[in-house]
DNA sequence: GCGCCGATGTGTACACTGTCCACTACCTAG
DNA sequence: CTAGGTAGTGGACAGTGTACACATCGGCGC
């Protein structure tokens, strides 16, 4: 007899296992379909399978969970940008290559504000911090951060040589604000309604000012 | 006797006389110390004096009020643009003009973004579109929203002959983008910590860079 | 002048939310 | 075996958005 089976017999919902996971799953499963303002305590605790007030043994209240699953979402940006750059296999040439993986820091950022609008405002609806951009809770699956894939990136340019040192200082914050800004924009901005190809033809002009204008 | 004491005499709080604007200026009010969220239509009747319900003769739900203050407060953004623009004036060389006034756009938009964080996220919490980027419900007291403002310095770089033709078309996203996407970092983004001084440096910086790779 | 009608605002009511408090079932260290 | 901490329950309250029925005013045609 399994745990599980266990628990479901001698209680009815008792002991959860793991509800603080629990509930930020569900948030990032509302945050998907309806942004920030669609997390709700009661509603993820209902999918829970459990009482409201449950939630509150995890989470002092309704910003601390929505942290949570900003956190969370934060990671799966990570993720996007990883897999971005895992399908841009590296040529051999160190500029070039440097090149590419800012790139691809880009386009992957990109691909997550459009395939998952909702996470993706999530992720950057809570007030944040330089202090925090580290923090491993924002990691994906590889222990990194958006902001420390950026800062690889930019790293393996002046290594490169691609990027004098004199300007790699704060670079991170040139290039982040760029391509988030081409997220907001496309995905509840005044960019909303342009088609596939004018994104994409935008996002690759812009990329291309970042790397000439760095 | 006047028309307010008449009115406030013979009736408690009867007809209004502007209550739709009021609503949107409590929105407003309330928008600047807390963002979009902070918006809420029971407090709004609440400061004119009048019953929750009376909304709804001027808003179809709480998200018709938002939009409105949303709109207002782009045109509030314009009107900050065009103040920085002001403050610049204009020195003969039209290429130098040209370049200062997209400048000033930047300025203005970031130091709107500064100067009133939680208006500044309110004009982008709703979704919004091309098409009406320009209605002038988004318009400052000039009559000319900040996509416009924008368009225009856009248009005089490339009369200057600064900005070649082929360049010019959509080159709004990527300003738009770059600025934007700033203005969010340093408002509740990781960015937000730092000292005055480092944020106009970047700003600075950033500016340098649409200029040089637009 | 009169009566009617649409626009504007009021009152009541309901479902839902976040959150506080007191309570209970379980687990584990001593 | 017992004491105390941990995780969850149940009930309650204030505040929210919003639907419905009603009241009052101003301006219109007659």
């Amino acid at each position: 007899m399994s745990d599980d089976e266990r628990a479901s017999q001698s209680r009815t919902t008792y002991r959860h296992g793991d509800l603080r996971g629990a509930l930020i799953a569900a948030g990032v499963e509302m945050a998907r379909e309806g942004g920030p303002r669609a997390i709700v305590i009661r509603e993820a605790t209902r999918r829970a399978g459990v009482s409201p007030n449950a939630a509150y043994r995890h989470f002092a209240d309704r910003d601390a969970l929505l942290k949570a699953v900003s956190d969370t979402c934060l990671g799966l940006a990570a993720d996007r940008i990883e897999q971005e750059q895992a399908a841009h296999p590296t040529t051999g040439d160190a500029v070039a290559d440097a090149r590419l993986q800012l790139r691809t820091v880009g386009l992957g950022y990109i691909a997550f504000a459009r395939e998952e609008p909702g996470l993706f405002r999530t992720a950057f609806s809570v007030p944040d911090d330089l202090r925090q951009a580290l923090s491993p809770a924002k990691a994906g699956v590889s222990g990194l951060t958006p902001f420390q894939l950026l800062s690889l990136a930019l790293d393996a340019l002046v290594d490169s040589g691609a990027l004098p040192p004199a300007r790699r200082e704060n670079a991170e914050f040139l290039a982040w604000a760029t391509v988030h800004g081409l997220g907001m924009l496309v995905i509840d901005g005044p960019l909303r309604g342009l088609t596939d190809p004018m994104i994409d033809f935008a996002t690759e002009r812009l990329l291309d000012m970042v790397d000439r204008g760095l």
